[in-house]
DNA sequence: GTCTATACATAGATAGAC
DNA sequence: GTCTATCTATGTATAGAC
């Protein structure tokens, strides 16, 4: 799959997210017509965001989102009964778009070699289409009450076992040569991360989606089969 | 080096670099007692990292700073002029001494190879003693003005340059089989930031410092000593 | 040097006009 | 459905007593 065919799936997903998370929510939402609450919605999102990782969700002001997103602040209270609703709603919106992608991505092929190329592609793809929620949720996390912040976790843990999972399977077939799974999941996990959280980075140095996918593979699947020299401890 | 070696230099180095940083800023303090100063101080920057690396140093009063140190807001505001200028103190400082103490290390060893092995060993070590200082460093790095963003942008590209000057050594000696330097730098880079960015993970895991460091250096050495299969473009 | 008390600004949220 | 005007809480910062 190439980075444009992906992008169409993506904004597949992210609409049907969007009316999955206003259904769920319309007893909160006071305004009834449906194409005026998707569209106030993502243009209150987009401003939200773009604020929000300028200079973080605490210090971005409802005047600034007022102003941003070019509603009044009476309008934006009506879909949101206060400041930290509409943080839960933009945090749960980037989970659930993320792991449904992941997940239907990695079902399409067969063996871990493949579901491996294939799931760490697909995350490269998914945070550059949507780079402004990962950053958000990734940064943001610490700031939810402890009820969101556990499932912040769970999901942090969640994508990194879909690559254990994967890691084991190969092990078990004998495909990859792996003493530390959790460890190389872990390490897999940075990798993509760092593609979402230094974006300014990469993009100066003319880095690609596709370079960046490349590379990781390429990393891992060296060590993946590498020589091993020596054995050691297997944690599970 | 052990550990336990290394948090004796860390220790050295904070007196040192906390002696230097109230010595620059000697007029705006206007306490003048030298142990009154260094003690308090000490007892505002390690109030101020624990409550921000909980829920941001936006999110902290300066009431909460003021209950956390036992120091009253009269008494916090005659060693800084405003919230800001503890942000920047608090910055510089992690900076400071994590920079001198990485290239401090590295000049002690001879040839790529373990000038690599010690940068990463040294880099975890120091990030594990002064875990909040990088978290905070980290995160919150968004939050500084213009200029001061500016420096800790450099400060990052100062860390990662450490790494390309010695991968690049190592692949004109032939040592290293690299394709390219600095993505290669860059994902180390990324590797030893989760470390200190996500430590409950970790912790919880029963990881400790020397497993975390033998693993990056395995991934990275395998990867330098792999069996290239094909070329690729060689960026600069 | 440190405290208490307080000034002043800005935040989130809402009521009621349109 | 959206806006303006405004309430109340909380934030940063400081003046002056001790």
């Amino acid at each position: 799959m190439t980075y444009d065919e992906f992008k169409k799936i993506v904004s597949i997903s992210k609409k049907e997210i969007s009316r999955q998370i206003w259904e769920t929510n319309r007893s909160a939402i006071k305004v009834k017509k449906e194409e005026k609450v998707i569209g106030n919605l993502i243009r209150i999102f987009d401003a939200a965001l773009e604020i929000s990782n300028a200079k973080g969700f605490q210090a971005m002001s409802m005047r600034d989102l007022s102003a941003k997103s070019r509603l009044s602040m009476g309008a934006i209270y009506s879909y949101f009964s206060s400041k930290d609703e509409l943080l839960h709603l933009l945090q749960m919106q980037g989970r659930q778009i993320a792991n449904k992608i992941l997940v239907d991505q990695i079902s399409l092929v067969k063996g871990p070699a493949q579901k491996l190329r294939i799931a760490i592609q697909a995350h490269v793809y998914l945070s550059e289409i949507m780079q402004p929620w990962f950053y958000f949720t990734y940064i943001e996390a610490r700031n939810l009450a402890k009820d969101e912040r556990r499932k912040a976790i769970e999901s942090e843990l969640y994508t990194e076992k879909i690559f254990i999972d994967i890691l084991t399977k190969g092990a078990k077939l004998g495909i990859f040569k792996i003493s530390d799974i959790i460890l190389t999941a872990s390490l897999i996990k940075a990798m993509l991360q760092d593609w979402y959280l230094k974006r300014w980075k990469y993009q100066k140095r003319k880095i690609n989606v596709d370079d960046y996918a490349e590379f990781i593979i390429g990393v891992i699947e060296s060590y993946l089969s590498r020589k091993v020299k020596r054995s050691r401890a297997c944690r599970t």
